[in-house]
RNA sequence: GGCUCGUUGGUGAAGUGGUUUAACACAUAGCCCUCUCAAGGCUACAUUCAUGGGUUCAAAUCCCAUACGAGUCACCA
C-alpha cells in the first residue's frame, strides 16, 4: 500500500472502506431500458432557460422509459452558492411541472435512496473514494500553488507545447513520502491530483447521444480531484455520484464535452460503468450582429421567473423549447391536435449539433395560438391566479365582475377560428381594461374620419333614439347600423363608397368608429356587438352621456 | 496556440446519393376577406445548401482543404 502514512494525515478513522458503499447502494430495480438521469445544478441562483431545456428532457424521457429523475445539488463550490439556491431551483422548476422522484425537495429536504443529493453532505463518500485511489497509488498529494501553475503554463506556451498539468510537468508526482508528510504537517495547503495513466497521443472514442461518435485524445492531465477545502471538483463528485446514484443518461450543456476523456479515465479509476452522454448546445442569443450564449445576466427573457413574471402559459414555453429540442414536435402537433408533449416521442438523435437562436417571437405565436384553445373560464382561472400575484389592482376588479370577465374573455372565442389577440396573462388587461367602468376613460381624439364634434354627438344620438335595442340580434343590430349611417349620409356598404366616393360623406365603417370609439375610447377593439351586449344599455347611455 | 464541435433564407429547421424547380413553422411584405383590430385565405421571400477542390452518370447529402463561429485547456461548475 503507497501513501498509507500519510492517508492517515488527511483521512480521519470515520472515512468508511469503499466496499461499504458500493454494497450500500444497490442497483435499482427498474425495468429493462429505464432511464436514470438528473438535474445537478450548482446553487447560484435563479434557473435559466438552457437548465429548463435541459430538464425538460432529462425528465422526459426518465419518464418515458420507466426511469428516475432526481436532482442532486452541487455546492462544491461554497464560494458562488447563493443563500435559499435550492428553494428557488424547486420553485422555479415547479412551476413548469418539473419535479423530481428523488432528491432534494427543498432546502433541507430530500427524499430517496441513493443519497444524500447535497454534495456537500456526501464528503465522507468522496473522502473514501479519494482515500482508496491515494493506497492504491492512483493518486497523489499536491502542493503546487496556481502561481507556479502559471509559470509552468508560460513555460509550455513559450516552447508552443500543450499547457496542462501532466508528465514531466506534473512535479508533486514524485514527491518522497516524507517530504510529504512534512509539509502537510506544517499547515501548507495541498490538494490530491488523480495520477493520470492516459496518453495523449492514443485516442478515446465517445458515443455521444447528441453529437454523435466524438473522437478525442486521452487525458492525461493530473487533475484535482480534492481540492484544498477537502471537498472534490465537479469531475470527481461526478464520477462517484453517477456511479453510486446509478445513473444511467447525463444530460448536460455542451460545455462539458471536452471534459469527456477526464470523466471516463475517473469513472474506470473507480471500477465503475461509464453513463450515456448526451451534450445538448445553447440556446443562442444575437445582440449586434454576434451570436453569443444566451445570458442570465444580460437578457431578461433567459431567466425563467421571467415567464412566470409575464404569465406567458407554461404550456407555451415547454411546447417551444420542445420545439427547439427536436423540431418535428411542431408538425407532431399540426397533424395531431389535441396530442400534448407527453404523447411526442423525443429522440436525442432529433438534436440539433449546433446552438439554436432563442426565438421570443414564436414562443409568444404558440403562446397566443395555445391560449386560443382554452375555455373562457379556464383563461379566467389562470388569469385570476396571475393577477393574484402580480396585479392586485386587477385581481380585484375582475373577481367583483367574474361573469362579466369570463364574457369578455369569450368574445370571438367559442368559433372555428378564435381570436388571437394575446399572448400572456399579462397582456390581457391591455386588450380588456376599457370594460370595466373603473379603469373607462373617455377618449376625445380617436374619432377616425369624422372630425367634427357636433356631427359625432348627432350621430350618437340618434343611434340610441332610433336604432338601439338590446334585444336586437346581431344582424339585426348591423341592419340598424346602416339604417343610421344611410340617415346621416354614409353609404351602407365600403364598396358602394368607393365605387362612388363623391355621393356619400363616408361609409359604413365610419359611423360604427364613432360608436366603438365612444364606448370603448379605442379605435382597435373586438367585436363590436359583442361588446354593446356585454356593456348593457345603461353603461352605453352612460358612457356616451360622457361625452357630452 | 493545442484539442473538439459546428456552418441549409432574417429565425427554428426538413433533408442521410436521384420523387428537391430545397418541406414545414416563426418573422417580414403585398393582396383578398372585412364595420376597426386580431384571426383567416392567397402570394412573395435560399436558382441554392460557408468557400474551393475531388469522387460519381448524379451531391445540400460522400471525401479533402480553407474560412468563419463556438466550446475547452481552473483548487468554477
Amino acid at each position: 500500500m503507497a501513501n498509507e502514512k500519510v492517508s492517515k494525515l488527511i483521512f480521519d478513522d470515520k472515512v468508511k472502506p469503499v466496499s461499504y458503499y458500493e454494497e450500500k447502494y444497490v442497483p435499482r430495480n427498474l425495468k429493462e431500458g429505464a432511464i436514470v438521469t438528473r438535474y445537478a445544478p450548482s446553487p447560484t441562483g435563479k434557473v435559466h432557460m438552457g437548465h429548463l431545456y435541459s430538464s425538460l428532457i432529462g425528465q422526459k424521457i426518465a419518464h418515458d422509459t420507466g426511469g428516475v429523475y432526481f436532482l442532486r445539488i452541487e455546492d462544491t463550490d461554497k464560494k458562488r452558492e447563493v443563500s435559499n439556491g435550492v428553494e428557488s431551483i424547486v420553485h422555479d422548476l415547479k412551476h413548469f411541472h418539473i419535479t423530481f422522484d428523488e432528491g432534494m425537495m427543498g432546502e433541507n429536504q430530500e427524499t430517496g435512496s441513493y443519497g444524500p443529493y447535497l454534495q456537500s453532505n456526501r464528503k465522507e463518500i468522496y473522502h473514501a473514494y479519494i482515500r482508496d485511489l491515494l493506497l492504491k497509488g492512483k493518486a497523489y498529494v499536491s502542493f503546487v500553488t496556481s502561481e507556479e501553475l502559471e509559470e509552468i503554463r508560460k513555460k509550455q506556451e513559450s516552447k508552443k507545447e500543450r499547457i496542462g498539468y501532466y508528465g514531466k510537468y506534473a512535479k508533486d508526482r514524485f514527491l518522497k513520502e516524507e517530504e510529504i508528510i512534512e509539509r502537510i504537517q506544517k499547515g501548507e495547503p495541498f490538494t490530491i491530483r488523480y495520477l493520470s495513466q492516459g496518453d495523449f497521443e492514443k485516442k478515446v472514442v465517445i458515443k455521444d447521444l447528441v453529437k454523435g461518435k466524438v473522437v478525442m485524445p486521452e487525458n492525461d492531465i493530473d487533475t484535482v480531484i480534492m481540492k484544498a477545502d477537502g471537498l472534490p471538483t465537479y469531475h470527481f463528485a461526478h464520477a462517484v455520484d453517477d456511479h453510486l446514484m446509478k445513473t444511467t443518461h447525463v444530460i448536460r450543456g455542451d460545455e462539458w464535452l471536452s471534459s469527456v476523456p477526464i470523466h471516463v479515465e475517473l469513472f474506470k479509476a473507480i471500477g465503475a460503468n461509464i453513463p450515456k452522454y448526451a451534450h445538448i448546445s445553447p440556446l443562442m442569443k444575437e445582440e449586434n450582429g454576434v451570436r453569443r450564449k444566451l445570458s442570465k445576466r444580460k437578457d431578461p427573457e433567459a431567466a425563467v421567473r421571467f415567464y412566470e413574471e409575464e404569465g406567458i402559459p407554461v404550456e407555451a414555453v415547454t411546447t417551444y423549447l420542445m420545439t427547439v429540442a427536436n423540431s418535428n414536435f411542431e408538425e407532431f402537433l399540426i397533424y395531431n391536435k389535441d396530442k400534448t408533449i407527453d404523447d411526442f416521442t423525443f429522440d436525442f438523435k432529433k438534436m440539433s449539433k449546433s446552438g439554436a437562436m432563442f426565438d421570443l417571437e414564436k414562443l409568444k405565436n404558440i403562446s397566443r395560438n395555445y391560449l386560443s384553445t382554452l375555455k373562457a373560464t379556464t383563461i379566467y382561472e389562470q388569469l385570476l391566479h396571475f393577477a393574484s400575484q402580480y396585479d392586485k389592482e386587477f385581481f380585484a376588479l375582475i373577481s367583483k365582475y367574474k361573469e362579466e370577465t369570463i364574457a369578455i374573455l369569450n368574445i370571438e372565442r367559442e368559433q372555428k377560428k378564435p381570436r388571437k389577440d394575446f399572448y400572456a396573462y399579462s397582456d390581457i388587461k391591455n386588450q380588456i381594461w376599457y370594460m370595466y367602468d373603473e379603469l373607462f376613460t373617455p377618449n376625445m381624439y380617436e374619432w377616425g374620419t369624422i372630425a367634427d364634434k357636433k356631427e359625432i354627438l348627432n350621430i350618437l344620438n340618434t343611434y340610441l333614439e332610433k336604432y338601439y335595442d338590446a334585444s336586437f340580434d346581431e344582424p339585426t343590430w348591423f341592419l340598424k347600423l346602416k339604417d343610421l349611417a344611410e340617415e346621416f349620409g354614409y353609404a351602407r356598404e365600403v364598396k358602394e363608397y368607393k365605387q362612388n366616393p363623391e355621393a356619400f360623406k363616408g361609409h359604413i365603417g365610419d359611423i360604427s368608429m364613432v360608436l366603438r370609439v365612444a364606448l370603448t375610447s379605442k379605435a382597435m377593439t373586438p367585436n363590436l356587438y359583442d361588446i354593446i351586449q356585454i356593456l348593457g344599455k345603461e353603461r352605453i347611455l352612460k358612457r356616451i352621456d360622457l361625452l357630452k
